[in-house]
DNA sequence: CGTTTTTGACCCGCGC
DNA sequence: GCGCGGGTCAAAAACG
């Protein structure tokens, strides 16, 4: 396939929103990102996520056991934006190494890995199948080397955002201080 | 010809 | 214990 330049679609029509708490992310449509991180979407007005209970075919997030990721303390964090290309360039070099079908999403997810030797940094990308024109965006962790590419792009997206504070989450919460650490480098990164 | 993508198999946690 | 859903591996194809 060709390179696309994944550029900034409609720049002043979307304007990015983080949202925050764990209840935000286990109740999207596309049952997307799990729980305990943080959201950007790239919506102006509306409050994205966080609404009713269980949409998909079903579990209720039980408190109970953390998943891998939690355990080991690997920060994560996402953002959607309209976008007619899935993959943003974002300065850094990925290789792709899977793509799957998700229960009730219409677009298959991809996930990408960064190139970096040692540098074990993830991302996956998904386009949502409630809004075409959206495409969410997930990191999991974080780079320990600069940028390789130009970082042009990508700050024309992270201009963009705006970080709301945490909805229920309380600031002793350490995932909360990870978050904000995280969102802190991206927005500082090299 | 080296590198990246593709794609089904495999693996693993979790709920039933 | 088994099946399902999601994440990863790796061989082969595709790419430049």
């Amino acid at each position: 396939m060709e390179s696309h330049q994944a550029l900034l679609p409609s720049p002043s029509s979307s304007l990015p929103s983080i949202l925050s708490s764990s209840e935000a992310f286990s109740k999207d449509p596309d049952g997307l990102l799990p729980r305990k991180e943080l959201a950007v979407a790239a919506h102006a007005g509306e409050t994205p996520f966080r609404s009713h209970p269980e949409a998909s075919g079903g579990s209720p997030p039980s408190q109970k056991s953390e998943n891998k990721r939690e355990k080991k303390n690997i920060p994560r964090f996402a953002f959607q934006t309209r976008s007619v290309v899935d993959v943003l360039d974002d300065g850094y070099r990925w290789r792709k190494y899977g793509q799957k079908a998700v229960k009730n999403a219409k677009f298959p997810r991809s996930y990408f890995r960064c190139i970096h030797q040692g540098c074990i940094v993830k991302k996956q990308i998904q386009r949502l199948s409630t809004d075409e024109g959206l495409v969410v965006t997930t990191y999991e962790g974080v780079h320990n080397h600069p940028v390789e590419k130009s970082k042009e792009s990508f700050e024309n997206i992270l201009s963009q955002m705006q970080i709301y504070p945490s909805f229920g989450l309380p600031h002793k919460d350490s995932s909360y201080q990870t978050v904000s650490l995280t969102i802190f480098s991206m927005l500082n990164y090299f």
